[in-house]
DNA sequence: TATTAATAAGGAATCATTATCAGTATAATA
DNA sequence: TATTATACTGATAATGATTCCTTATTAATA
């Protein structure tokens, strides 16, 4: 048997880094959000911003996003909903399409897994980085 | 202008990366394609296996699978398909399931990126992880 | 109030990946 | 074939993201 959950405290840390995540659509890495937080807790430390994003993601408070590159990325928003990551700029967006909930029971009847749920990762180019391209391809 | 792209060798080390990563369907990490490599090729630096890695991925060789995880995953397999991996033991499997090409077309109309492509990734619980569950829920 | 448990901060440690570089192999060309 | 240019390897160092550890605070509870 797993020990029991330990029950969540609302420090001002977590409230802080949770309001400030909140505040943005960006899907910020943990580093951003650090120097987000930083701004209000000067004090709060790298890894207490981790800690309380694992934590928070955990207990179903907040997404944290497996997407492509090299870091981890966050997001407030926790329903069900996909993904666009600009494969030029690493720039992650939301995408605004009705969630398909009949993939997962496809997917229960094509695997013996027990299937959780699914993500979409879209990539693509995003406008601005469409608009360096132009710009590369005048010279 | 960017330079242009230096012409690939089909060295013996490339070569027997390839095959490894073909023989198998397990969708293996840098390390674990390592682990199969040296055993034909000792001397094989762990270096070249992540340089030949990016360089066949980026020439379409191979498939990149940046999936949930600490390690990136390769895939010999590079037509469209998607992907199940275990939220307990971290096991990426395919999943037999047709790819949705009006995907990449319903997103294009929904967002200002140009979209490239996409993947889904599902999450489950793999057969070997459920008994383990039942054993442990039983004591 | 005394005790216990959760949490913070700071720093060290770990792990995956990438960069550097000197030497080697291969391809192109004279 | 000899020469030259270029891609490549293997060893190692460096980097970057994340986790771990230790000590001090803080909040909840007896
Ligand atoms: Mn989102
Ligand atoms: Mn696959
Ligand atoms: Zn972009
Ligand atoms: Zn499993």
């Amino acid at each position: 048997m797993n020990a029991p959950a330990p029950m969540l405290r609302l420090t001002t840390q977590r409230q802080v880094i949770l309001e400030e995540l909140s505040k943005v659509k960006t899907h910020p890495t943990a580093s951003e959000i650090y120097d987000m937080v930083r701004k209000r807790l000067p004090r709060i430390g790298l890894g207490t911003v981790y800690r309380n994003l694992e934590l928070m993601a955990e207990n179903g408070m907040i997404l944290k996003l497996e997407v492509g590159g090299t870091q981890k990325r966050f997001d407030a928003t926790t329903d069900n909903h996909y993904h666009i990551r600009c494969a030029r700029c690493g720039k992650v967006d939301d995408l605004e399409i009705p969630v398909f909930n009949t993939l997962t029971e496809e997917a229960s009847t094509a695997s013996s897994y027990q299937i959780l749920g699914h993500h979409i990762e879209f990539t693509g180019i995003c406008p601005e980085c469409q608009k360096i391209q132009e710009d590369e391809y005048e010279e």
